[in-house]
DNA sequence: GGTTGACATGGGTCTAACTCCTAGGTTTAA
DNA sequence: TTAAACCTAGGAGTTAGACCCATGTCAACC
């Protein structure tokens, strides 16, 4: 396979496929009539593996630990779990704290409908920003 | 004002300061004598913008933005108001996404609770991910 | 055989918003 | 005087790719 082939079938741009091979997720065969890279069925899995793996908001630095692991023949599934746990901890995080950004955005919004527009002094910007603090 | 009595004053690190100075935000004065960055008054109020902006989401790009306009002496609010309606949109956005995320994450280590540990075989790194996309 | 268009290559830069590091100069208190 | 703590400028590193470049290859059509 080479490398556009696998990126439509995975659903990812060509770039995406060279970027995981460059750090070196997935090692085609070079072709040696013409140095095009040769993409085999491992290399397919293990994309998807990425894949499944991002959208579960692993990071590419945690999916080579879970690569090196598991090239040991070593089980991963425990780490795996470590790592959604942890994910999941930072998301509830991320949440609250959209949720958060959210409101302030809101407020803001609102407790300017009634505020005129001024040009900045010398030593405010913006009041409106300004008094966001207070 | 040194960078770092600064930069605790506003509770940032100095290396943000130094940052924002380099990027043309902050304008401190150069001391002749050792060569130290002097911040004045001016210096931590713009700071307290900055500060204020991102907290509201504000990119440090649109951030420069607005500091053109009020160095020209021409009203900010508009602008402001503008990019609210902009960050709210965007992070009712990353709300959603987040959930979703936060729902993946659940349902994941909830659909493993029964599912035993495996080693890697040699078309399956971790058969808990794997099972994802089922 | 020549041309055209689609695809491939490696290597490079770019993004956001800082953070960290290096290597050296300055200040302050003991 | 000396050591600890602070300061400096400039550059590199971080994420996860996206985009660009010049050059090389392949298949089809005329």
């Amino acid at each position: 396979m080479r490398v556009n082939e696998l990126a439509t079938l995975a659903e990812v741009s060509a770039d995406t496929v060279r970027y995981y091979t460059r750090i070196g997720f997935l090692n085609p065969l070079k072709s040696p009539s013409n140095g095009y890279k040769d993409y085999g069925d491992k290399d397919r899995q293990r994309l998807h593996f990425i894949i499944n793996a991002r959208r579960l908001g692993f990071s590419v630095k945690e999916i080579g630990q879970i690569f090196q692991q598991a090239d040991r023949g070593k089980t991963v599934c425990p780490m795996v779990r470590n790592l959604i746990e942890h994910h999941l901890q930072e998301t509830e995080k991320q949440f609250r704290q959209t949720q958060a950004l959210r409101k302030r955005l809101q407020t803001a919004l609102k407790d300017w409908q009634n505020k005129p527009d001024r040009a900045p002094t010398g030593n405010m910007i913006c009041h409106l920003v300004e008094g966001i603090g207070e």
